[in-house]
DNA sequence: AGTTTAGTGGCGAAAAGTGGGAAAAAGTGG
DNA sequence: CCACTTTTTCCCACTTTTCGCCACTAAACT
């Protein structure tokens, strides 16, 4: 399981060093093969190939006459890259999805279980101020409670 | 169990030295190993790691709903983070965490039954002090009888 | 009062993260 | 189809951080 928060660095190439603590389970979960996405909220996503395959499936399976699905697919699926480790336990973020996600030097890798968010730092800190600030007004719902779950 | 306030310091490299009276048991149920999160009040929460993996099960189940429900998941997994309890019996709090919870050389540990909370100094007595001038004040609703739980 | 145990501090070896150069490959234009 | 330019990939080197270990102080217990 992937969890925790990692503040890193883009090299003026754009390679992302994984942290050492992961690399040898994505070693194992499809050879230091992984599949990097865009986000809607305008952060990447990183899943180790095996896990990708099986969301890949089923956006394919999606039907096509649902307007919206058509679009998550066309979303997910346009903006896929598979990307490898090196090896020194290295990714290389291509320019275009770098760009979506305003990744310049300052980066943010976030643990989510089966998979990885990539923020840029200012991104990842805004998005979590607003998140608990909002929480505190009580203008939206409120957040559930940890232990039960419950609301 | 985990009860009662104990006041500690950091030291420079931001390790904390979790008081001798539960390290047997912290070693007891799983290994030492404990998982370090955020909580929205601006403190710690500090599981064994079985009782945080119980947690951690119901939040990715939980996700896809609610979309207060996947911001919590971001939140709360994005920033869990495994700690072992060293030699000495300390655990080493990161430095992204520690600068969230504001913790500097002095903080406090609350026993919060099957989890820790960890303070501020300043911030738990703030917090302490606030929610009870609060409560005299009637401004919030009032806090439940303690020995029948009713409001 | 001596002995033990808890909490704290700090050094140093090892590992992790970062940067850059050179070889290889790919893309582009003549 | 070949030559040139740009991009990618691999590898090595430097710097910083991390983590295990030991030492010191203070308090508690015998």
């Amino acid at each position: 399981m992937f969890r925790g928060i990692n503040p890193l660095s883009l090299d003026g190439k754009g390679r992302l060093s994984l942290p050492a603590k992961y690399r040898q389970h994505l070693l194992d979960e499809g050879n230091g093969q992984l599949v990097l996405t865009i986000d809607r909220d305008r952060c990447l996503l990183l899943y180790p190939l095996p896990v990708w395959e099986e969301i890949e499936r089923k956006l394919i399976q999606l039907s096509s006459t649902n307007s919206r699905a058509r679009a998550l697919k066309r979303l997910l699926l346009g903006h896929a890259e598979d990307c490898c480790l090196d090896a020194s336990g290295r990714i290389l973020l291509p320019a275009p999805l770098r760009e979506f996600a305003n990744l310049e030097k300052r980066v943010v890798l976030v643990g989510q279980g089966n998979k990885f968010e990539i923020w840029s730092e200012q991104g990842w800190y805004a998005w979590r101020e607003s998140l608990l600030a909002e929480d505190q007004d009580q203008h939206g719902e409120p957040l559930p409670d940890l232990d039960t779950l419950a609301f």
